[in-house]
DNA sequence: GAATTTGGTCAAGCGGCATGACCATTGTTT
DNA sequence: AAACAATGGTCATGCCGCTTGACCAAATTC
């Protein structure tokens, strides 16, 4: 009781409750799908690095420029997905210093689930309220995003 | 160009993003807003553990529990947030052995400013979409957050 | 061809978290 | 009341992800 007294007065009502909650479901689904296609240990920080990866691969350096974190944190994220099998590093024909990191077959063939899964999970959200409203939602919430930016 | 090619490939349009984008700008904008209110140092991880000491305190080991850390874990964020001003220990009444938590002079006031921003950014959101647009995508988002769930 | 810049590694340290052992107080059993 | 189990917290230790700082090698600039 005093626990709920005390939700009570957290619980202020506002619309960032809703958007985290709804932010968080699909992102548990998304990985629950990862999970069930047989990708059991990519995590969020995982995703951060592989969106870097390019069809020509990228210099782990780009990497930590992008990410803003220093080339050893993102050396070793990205030696951690090469561990796992998704990534493997080439020469950089072009400079003799640099080495590319590139996507394996693995990692290729579960980009290419990826995208599979957010498509489901873009589909589910369809049916559910309709294509007229999900194309509104998508448009309100970027004036969500506007009004508050 | 290349880094283009990249993008367009990983930009299946999907909803997540919206949501995700929603959502970072809402949490954008309550930290800017801790900010200027004087509260620089204030993180989400914080957050976590404010919402769980009630107006009566709190033992950490139950701050463990909720959040399934261990009892080391929630003793150092609780320190920390110690160290900063925000919450205090003082032996419970009823239990010799326990320590209850308990928001300082300093932890409430943040804690009522907070409920402030949070009021402020909802009505930031009413004033661009209009309450009844407001409420509809509250609703909406439920309903999105079923559909996933 | 020397000097600077750039891609990457190595060494050491720190903060946040976990596990495991331990102490002190409380509750329970008989 | 005495003995034991359960509970709230602490201490010691170690892992992991990240940082700073020094360094090496290849490339670019002058």
């Amino acid at each position: 009781m005093t626990q709920n007294d005390t939700k009570a007065a957290m619980a202020i009502d506002h619309i960032g409750v809703e958007l985290w909650q709804a932010f968080r479901a699909f992102e548990e689904a998304m990985f629950a799908a990862l999970v069930a296609a047989g990708y059991e240990d990519v995590t969020t920080a995982d995703g951060d690095v592989l969106v870097h990866v390019g069809p020509d691969g990228v210099r782990s350096t780009e990497i930590a420029k992008s990410r803003r974190i220093t080339k050893q944190a993102a050396q070793e994220q990205v030696q951690r997905l090469v561990r796992r099998g998704y990534l493997e590093m080439r020469p950089d024909p072009r400079d003799g210093r640099a080495r590319l990191v590139v996507l394996t077959e693995r990692g290729e063939a579960m980009m290419r689930d990826l995208v599979a899964i957010k498509r489901d999970l873009d589909g589910r959200v369809r049916r559910t309220l309709g294509d007229l409203e999900t194309d509104m939602l998508r448009q309100t919430l970027d004036r969500v995003r506007e009004g508050l930016g």
